[in-house]
DNA sequence: CCTTTTTTGTATCGATAACTACAAAATATC
DNA sequence: GATATTTTGTAGTTATCGATACAAAAAAGG
């Protein structure tokens, strides 16, 4: 088959890349066209006949963040041999990936519409529902570990993965606010710390 | 004395705390003119003859958010018994005070411009400055509590005022994510579970 | 009354927002 | 080579952004 017309003069993936990480920097409403077509080194006709729309590109940039960005944090949580060394490991990647030197620090499903109040009600539902699927996430992985037995009938599954996935949106304000990485890891290990109290049966 | 020409027709104070609630949920940079001066009940002549500019109303609102709501969650921390009934009390107010019917949700320091990208550089530093200025308070107070024996002189004073100030901005996540008051106390109650093994010397 | 001072509403300013009409350019098919 | 198809860059659209010019309005001082 191959395309009939014009070739497109650039790569889409490259292009898409370069899109996610101005919207990782400057969020959704603060990222304007201009900014979007300079780094990705095109001009608005060409990023709207190849994505449709600002929002569209977003909802792609998103799909893309997830997949190559937030899926170092998030993947091992079902493998990982127990829940505490689940949620270690978010907690420890998050330290990590926050303080990279080459992509922005901090998260963009948390830092890039957060006021839930932007032009685009369909963006903020969006960042919503994938800052809730990684609390469900770690709830199911937690009540995983009730069921097999490694934490008590008694442990507040929700409330632990609640408790865990806030403190991990608190470190992207911190990452994004300059925090080192030896300062998230310190962070990370405070929570862990307090593990044991945690998961202990009161009775 | 008195004023010499045309009396304002508005209140002040009034006008000022209606423009915090608007900087408050929509973000600074996502709040426009239009909708501060419908809440405001004035028009933009007048928001600039008394407030000077945008940014210099966004600023005076945010002294405004820190000497009315903000106050509440921290102005007990030097004068509670010990450091952890202080910020125990920070947890739990943060809880109540993310969750009340008649404001937004989430604290406006972390909401308005958490990007660190907006137009107005001097925003995003004025709330990083306040952001931080917490830390710095916690860390002031556990470091008095190691002083006074309540802590073990082993205790890492600055990644436990870290921990807390992270896990308070994430519930600002939460809270405009819709998460319920018992939701966020429940976090709190995470916290100060692990109270004892963050304070025990390891030796 | 008249002058001075300040606030008011109207009606804008230039800049930029997201987005697109259009024709030249570049390819495959015939 | 002629035609069909798609992408390209240029130049524009309308709408809204933050911020103001200006004169009428409303007060105090003389």
């Amino acid at each position: 088959m191959a395309q009939r017309g014009r070739p497109r003069g650039f790569d889409r993936e490259d292009a898409l890349r370069r899109a996610m990480e101005v919207f990782w920097v400057q969020g959704y409403d603060n990222a304007s066209l201009a900014d979007l077509t300079r780094a990705m080194g095109i001009n608005a006709p060409s990023l709207y006949a190849t994505f449709g729309s600002k929002e569209a590109l977003f909802q792609e940039a998103v799909a893309l963040y997830v997949r190559t960005e937030g899926s170092g944090i998030w993947e091992q949580v079902d493998t990982a041999a127990t829940a505490r060394a689940a949620i270690e490991q978010v907690l420890r990647t998050t330290a990590e990936a926050f303080t990279r030197g080459a992509t922005p620090r901090g998260c963009m499903i948390v830092l890039a519409a957060p006021q839930m109040q932007g032009a685009n009600a369909q963006v903020c539902d969006a960042l919503k529902a994938h800052r809730q699927a990684n609390g469900c996430l770690l709830e199911r992985r937690l009540t995983r570990a009730v069921e097999e037995g490694e934490l008590p009938a008694s442990t507040d599954c929700r409330a632990l993965a609640s408790y865990i996935v806030t403190l991990q949106h608190g470190m992207s304000i911190q990452a994004r606010d300059g925090a080192s990485r030896e300062t998230l890891l310190a962070i990370a290990d405070c929570a862990m710390a307090g593990w044991e109290a945690l998961t202990t049966d009161p009775n």
